[in-house]
DNA sequence: GGATTTCTTGACACTAGGTATCACTAAGCT
DNA sequence: AGCTTAGTGATACCTAGTGTCAAGAAATCC
């Protein structure tokens, strides 16, 4: 009777992306896929606590956020204030579009910025292990908003 | 009867610094400064809480630190796990090599990703305001270390 | 279908990192 | 030396997150 899959093949997935890994379907699991589906874009740990309610303890939003985040199905984004914040991840290694105005937050394609890395670190005897990035700016609707 | 400026010119430098800004050299102030030069190159709060011991509170160290990033005179860097710690800023804008091994840090030298970022953000409609990137590797001697 | 096993949960206490309040102190000016 | 105001420290508080552990519920096995 309920939305089953309407609005969230992503829920779908993830559920059985989870199931295939020998992770246990709970409710509390379930509740919150579908609580992080409905959520805008990205999301922090404490608006998702607020969004399912009483019906999902504290520390259990808190361990399914990591255990998502851990999979892949969740990735971070470190918002301009320092706080952190969790959106769906499509795929690996990716970057993020923040934008100071509205919160709005678009991946980064194509940026390849790991050879240029390397080069440099190596100028300090560094190698390059990983790297996190973060841009922030205006989107398009804010600048067309503020014009 | 103190080192007055033998080891830490940098101290000198602030204090002039704060002076000549308006801001009073106080006791605490004077103390901090000294802890950090002391410091080995990048120090979370809690270790230069306890470096000045009680003669400093801790609000007083963490009102301090703020006031020295947002006058340049310390900058953050974000460590791997997601910690935050601080060290001497040199110039303006500039990223940082953590080595996760043994922890130094190194001003990345010669980055110029300024350009790269707009053209890849416009590609969203974004326009790029800032960025934050910390680069994770392995430094020349640990590596010589490990082989 | 029912018992079993093991994973998961929720409540709670706790930690780390940082901020707000406010009476009191002391820097710097004159 | 006295005044004014910035700065301090104690304390309480806050946010974000983790560790513990008894109780509950998935999935499996029979």
């Amino acid at each position: 009777m309920s939305s089953q899959s309407t609005l969230a093949p992503r829920v779908h997935a993830a559920e059985q992306s989870l199931g295939a890994a020998g992770y246990r379907l709970t409710r509390p699991r379930r509740e919150l896929l579908r609580a992080i589906a409905a959520m805008p874009d990205h999301f922090t740990p404490d608006e998702l606590i607020h969004a399912v309610g009483p019906a999902v303890g504290r520390a259990t939003v808190f361990r399914t956020i990591r255990m998502l985040t851990e999979r892949d199905l969740l990735c971070r984004v470190r918002l301009e204030d320092g706080t952190l914040a969790y959106r769906w991840s499509g795929a690996g290694h990716h970057h993020h579009l923040v934008c100071v105005s509205c919160g709005r937050v678009d991946d980064l394609q194509g940026c390849d910025i790991d050879s240029d890395l390397a080069r440099l670190a190596a100028a300090s005897g560094f190698a390059v292990d990983g790297h996190w990035l973060e841009v922030y700016g205006r989107c398009a609707d804010c600048r067309a908003r503020e014009a």
